[in-house]
DNA sequence: AATAAGTGCGTAAACGTTTACTCAAATTAT
DNA sequence: ATAATTTGAGTAAACGTTTACGCACTTATT
């Protein structure tokens, strides 16, 4: 039923590949002809059949985003980044939001491959490997976008050992000198190693023997970080905290605020990730920053530049914004 | 360099039609070979090309999925119930963020129609005449969710009326007379209005003449919400405030504690979608909710169901949950 | 004026899958 | 044992677009 460029190249007395050579701008055609025919296609209401396309050309510009449904909400910002440079360069995102259970997400993924996929996004999820074999079985590129899986995958992600030097360093200078790291335990997401990793030796720099109960959490949830308020008990045996994702700190500011803890005289709370939900606390979560849009122009840049793709990229441009969680201990 | 079903067909020693009857599991075949081609199809990594699918079957099972871009956050429990209902009856996903401005709109919106869509599903989204006369000129069935276009676009929405009245209702039973109520002052979204309306006739209901100036907002966001304390400065005209979406609400309560207000003690607010956000603050907000999920579920069915595609749809089934910021006065 | 280069457009094949039509072989019914 | 039905599978066309190739015609070069 719909108007295909056989109809529009019957109406303008041409053939179909002319039509189709204007319409994509490839090729030989007199700015006469074309100017009829773009007019004819708008009047007509001519959509371009994609699949059709997609089949006589072989490779695709659409780029799968697997985003997770929990939804962590800088993902937002990254694919607005994402979005922007997509359309920048004449790109398609298909965007599909996954489930963590296992069977959900390789329906998804395959679904997502049963159309020619120039690359997979893979926006802070952790893929398990039977969904990892079947992303791998297919041709496209991967990437891992503020997350790092294994070294095969190439990823984009912040600094996450550089990240946690400079919270420790703010906190230290602050006076703070007990410190806990509250997030995932999962030994799998590389980014909780990362952090871990980075949070231990900054306090050895600072001379501080870290204490391994300190680090602490479950998943990354509101839930751990009320959680972790109620493990340690009163009194804190630190006097600072930090979330390793926004709706864990507020979860930390809610559980100390229930258990009659104010902050920041009594606990000092820092976040990672720093979206506008911390602006929606009271006091204001002190939190470090991310450049997220950028990181999802740079996914997609990345994936246009076929000499790049095979790198991993880290973001360095961390800052930290001082509010109201952290206060000085003298 | 993808494997076909030519391919298979090859190794197999049959033709590819076979192969296609088999994977598709229509018409016949015989249990036997179709072991063996589900076996190779496996073994060599084989993916639909869908594109090719979507071309040789005229009508194709995508829904495509406008969803703002500006997060509200209640969209992901909508997305949710879709894709399970999807799913279940084997339609595909196709999620598009759109901005709030009408060139990306358009852009965005053609390239989803450009994919064969059986329907177009708009979540929470005012969408611009220019814009809609492009879907429309398209043959696709549209569908707005959890808000009101005209009456042209079948729509699935709670019964935004009554909520206002359980909403008023409550406030009153707890001797609240003076109420105001915070979203956006556009007469554009019809769910706007229907609240208006419904505040407005609530409270004639019970004897309270509404004091116009007590509607007020910008938009739905956090901001009018923290503006809305401001603009009416103290002491405050009501008692009540109520937010027409959680963000709103967060704006109110905190735009009430940098203003010394105490709520529930000073100020009382009700909040309407009553997402997990509401939990994040303290006092937890006095919501109502509705079921998301649900709705999604049924935009789904709706779609693949043709008879009933074309009614719009009101949901009735709104809860109040109590919480800390109601109080009673006596 | 003869040749070369460039321009505009048509023809036809290709992309991978589905499906209406066949037809032979196998099974069942009479 | 013959006729009727069912079963499994092959053939070929179709979906809408792109693109290599070729041809006629125009413009530029010598």
């Amino acid at each position: 039923m719909a108007i295909t460029i056989k109809d529009i190249a019957n109406k303008a007395g041409i053939s179909a590949a002319s039509v189709s050579r204007i319409l994509t701008n490839r090729g030989r055609f007199s700015e006469e002809t074309a100017h009829r025919v773009r007019e004819l296609a708008n009047e007509m209401g001519y959509f371009k059949n994609q699949s059709a396309a997609d089949l006589s050309q072989k490779s695709s510009r659409v780029v799968g985003v697997l985003v997770p449904i929990t939804h962590t909400n800088f993902a937002d910002e990254i694919i607005k980044g994402m979005q922007s440079k997509a359309y920048e360069l004449g790109y398609e995102l298909l965007i599909a939001f996954v489930e963590t259970t296992n069977q959900q997400q390789i329906k998804t993924v395959k679904s997502l491959l049963s159309r020619q996929l120039l690359a997979v996004v893979m926006l802070a999820i952790d893929i398990d490997d039977t969904v990892l074999a079947v992303l791998k079985s297919a041709d496209v590129k991967l990437l891992s976008v503020s997350n790092q899986l294994n070294n095969d995958i190439p990823s984009i992600s912040s600094d996450n050992y550089a990240m946690m030097h400079t919270i420790v360093d703010y906190l230290y200078d602050h006076g703070h000198r007990q410190m806990a790291l509250i997030g995932s335990s999962d030994p799998d997401p590389i980014v909780a190693i990362l952090r871990r990793r980075g949070f231990i030796d900054a306090l050895t720099d600072h001379g501080i023997s870290y204490n391994p109960d300190f680090i602490w959490g479950v998943d990354m949830t509101y839930q751990t970080g009320l959680d972790a308020i109620k493990k340690f008990g009163l009194p804190l045996p630190f006097t600072a905290v930090i979330g390793s994702a926004d709706i864990i700190s507020i979860g930390l500011l809610n559980g100390a605020l229930d258990a009659g803890i104010s902050v920041p005289s009594n606990l000092s709370i820092v976040t990672v990730d720093g979206t506008e939900l911390t602006q929606l606390t009271r006091p204001i979560l002190t939190a470090t920053q991310q450049n997220f849009a950028k990181m999802g122009e740079l996914a997609i840049s990345n994936i246009a530049n076929e000499s790049l793709s095979s790198h991993s990229v880290t973001f360095t441009d961390i800052t930290l914004i001082p509010a109201g969680t952290v206060t000085t201990i003298v």
